[in-house]
DNA sequence: GTTTATGCAAATTCTTTGCAATACT
DNA sequence: AGTATTGCAAAGAATTTGCATAAAC
């Protein structure tokens, strides 16, 4: 399935890109210029999702995230995404943290999806 | 707001202390002898959860899990859950690693809640 | 002209809530 | 008796899906 351009995918990839916080489908739509459906909005990430474009946080409200992180570029190859996101409860921010984490798996597990994320108050917001 | 004892508490109290792994409203529904509402699961769960017996997990899946932590005792003062879980994404199972981690945040900034997850194979299912 | 992407509405899934009935203490 | 807990049904919130139309290639 070979992808086309559009110009919604381009503008949600653009605000990704400038956006220094983990955005939502919610706080997405409210950055777009002209309005995109929600369901279009889903699919796009969803498809930046799949193509390891930008990565997916499922925050600790449920909700899913999405984050062009800059951490990322150097690793692309093996595009592991082991750091932390952190979340501000008051002001909703969610960011990513720098530094890499290394867990350690029991025998024989394999890790496909790496989720951490803190929650708390952020500089701002305590 | 006083707690009182019941039936349905203590069987699911009981269910989560004997699971190795944590478990989500569905899944402890199965294993529960009589029938129980779930909208009383929910708020037994979530009782629990804000009394510090049980914590609880947001699975990469969007969904509520809920582990009671052989691994928290030890630190009950403190009662930070700063480890990993691990679920698994053919079998379902989620359970607590060892390793306790250690985020550094960036300054001004304090943690409420820890969630870290890692989803992938475990031993029985790669 | 084919095929992917979008919009709309409806469906799904997970979780919460209102309220009357029940059951702890 | 008084109040926390339950069950039922209904509401809510987030995300997904079906299908016809529009837009890329």
């Amino acid at each position: 399935m070979k992808r086309r351009k559009t110009p919604s995918q381009e503008e949600i990839l653009m605000i990704l890109k400038d956006s220094d916080s983990a955005l939502n489908h919610e706080m997405l739509q409210s950055k777009l210029s002209k309005k995109v459906d929600r369901a279009t909005i889903y699919r796009v990430l969803n498809r930046f999702s799949d193509d390891g474009l930008v990565h997916k946080i499922i925050g600790d409200d449920g909700k899913q995230y999405f984050a062009f992180c800059l951490n990322c570029d150097k690793q692309k190859k093996e595009h592991t995404h082991n750091h932390f996101h952190f979340r501000c409860l008051t002001c909703g921010n969610v960011e990513c943290l720098k530094s890499e984490i290394n867990v350690s798996l029991p025998k024989g597990y394999t890790s496909e999806v790496f989720n951490g994320l803190i929650s708390g108050y952020c500089n701002d917001c305590s």
